[in-house]
DNA sequence: CCATCTTTGTGCACGCGTTCACAAAGACAT
DNA sequence: ATGTCTTTGTGAACGCGTGCACAAAGATGG
């Protein structure tokens, strides 16, 4: 998964832990498809299956929302339902403001995911003038020079940026100054934001970079290859380190020591 | 972040924790920033604030790595660079298949951060006819009646599945058939795999939805305004569900009825 | 009304990850 | 050389999250 935090790390919200509230969706949309087949009733077995977890941390989450089931027969779909759509804030509006219009950008707005639940595509701001005005998915690209305007209008507390890594932070900043407490940042950057404002990052590259790591280890744990010789020092003693990487590198492909952003 | 994963749980790889591969490409990508500056050293405490995180944690994930540092001075960049890069498997070419041009499919396609990293874009591969052979960021896109001779052939073992998420789960079981091992799954819906295979996803509407309930916490603590008196109880008790959800919620956030004990 | 069977809710233990705090290592100046 | 100063590397403590295993709750059937 994509995941990157920036999460107040010891604020266990209202004594929902984290991990279980970033599992609240994922229990919500197997509900969601039972729901839609008018299935009354499921136990934690069941969902959890669906889900693709474990039964008795689904209980466990559970039982932090006080929902309660009833034993013998399992979960009420419906009640279920309501229940986590309710914990999640869900059962209101949400408007959230895309900044950023290029091909990301204009796929996320796009996306159907937002309207589904919830959230509504509030603005679509980019800082190209040329984009100004120009709908993208139906919605009519507005300028950035407008963003507190937007954002004070329709009261819009999320923000999705999808810019570019180098404007990122200056969005970030503008869009924090503007009101938004919540930020979903695809750009490849980390953005620093004062307390109170959630951060929530989506990295492409980073996924691919952690699927690398195991894949290379796959790799190298075939019996037929010998495993990664690295562990025995890559030579180039630390403190007096001129460089020079040269040309030193694993059997297969290699890459230079340094590379591009 | 929209992390999901779905790793071999207890499996350690090679003694690095999963909490620090997953921490990697991110100092990857500031001392990579560092490199272009020509900074030589960095000290734990500088890297960490680039990186967004606490510098003993740092030191500590580096440890892991054996990559040493000049006490006194701080870490070589260079080298440091090399080293990460070489753990995380960037030293080698990573082809990698897309699945699904549409909006979503066709913005990963032209993402910078893939080609930039050893990860190169071997194929884009979609289900319509009417896509075959149309350009998309400069690579044609291939009918997915190919996907088994274009993973064979170039060799991939890693797969994008950017497709709708009704059949996501039948592409990734012909992506793993024909030999991919890692999948990064941005279709909203559990993917089930044979072990050995790595599996992340990146979900949209559930890093919304996250931060939705924070946004939402949020709200409910303000002093001013009551908590949001949102849809009445969806009625609909579960079996015998007594508990008249009616009117909860304290003075500051509202909290469902019944909380965990 | 009682027995049986199913499924929840949770106490408990374990392991991973984070953080603190400090000794050791080295740079640098004198 | 010796002393001082900086910064690393890590032992140890702590807290969160996970999963087991079981008692309690309730349904169901006789």
């Amino acid at each position: 998964m994509a995941t990157g935090r920036t999460h107040r790390p010891a604020t266990r919200s209202r004594g929902i832990p984290e991990a279980t509230v970033a599992r609240l969706p994922l229990y919500l949309r197997a509900l969601t498809a039972l729901s839609e087949r008018s299935v009354p009733t499921v136990s934690s077995e069941e969902l959890a299956a669906a889900a693709g977890v474990n039964s008795a941390k689904l209980r466990k989450d559970f039982s932090y929302l006080g929902s309660y089931g009833t034993r013998g027969v399992g979960y009420d779909v419906e009640y279920l339902v309501y229940q986590i759509s309710r914990e999640l804030g869900l059962t209101q509006d949400w408007p959230v403001v895309i900044v950023g219009i290029g091909n990301l950008g204009a796929a996320l707005a796009g996306y159907g995911g937002f309207a589904s639940r919830g959230f509504r595509v509030a603005a679509l701001i980019d800082a190209d003038p040329a984009m100004t005005g120009k709908p993208v998915a139906g919605i009519p690209v507005q300028h950035s020079d407008d963003l507190e305007k937007i954002i004070a209008e329709d009261g819009v507390s999320i923000g999705v940026i999808a810019t570019p890594a180098g404007v990122a932070q200056a969005v970030c900043d503008r869009l924090v100054a503007a009101g938004v407490t919540s930020i979903l940042n695809f750009a490849p950057t980390v953005l620093s934001v004062p307390d109170g404002v959630d951060v929530r990052k989506v990295d492409l590259s980073i996924e691919l970079q952690i699927l690398a790591f195991h894949e290379q280890r796959k790799a190298g744990e075939e019996p037929g290859e010998d495993a990664a010789p690295q562990a025995a020092a890559p030579a180039a003693p630390p403190a007096a380190r001129t460089t020079a990487q040269g040309g030193r590198k694993g059997p297969d492909g290699d890459v230079p020591a340094v590379m591009p952003a």
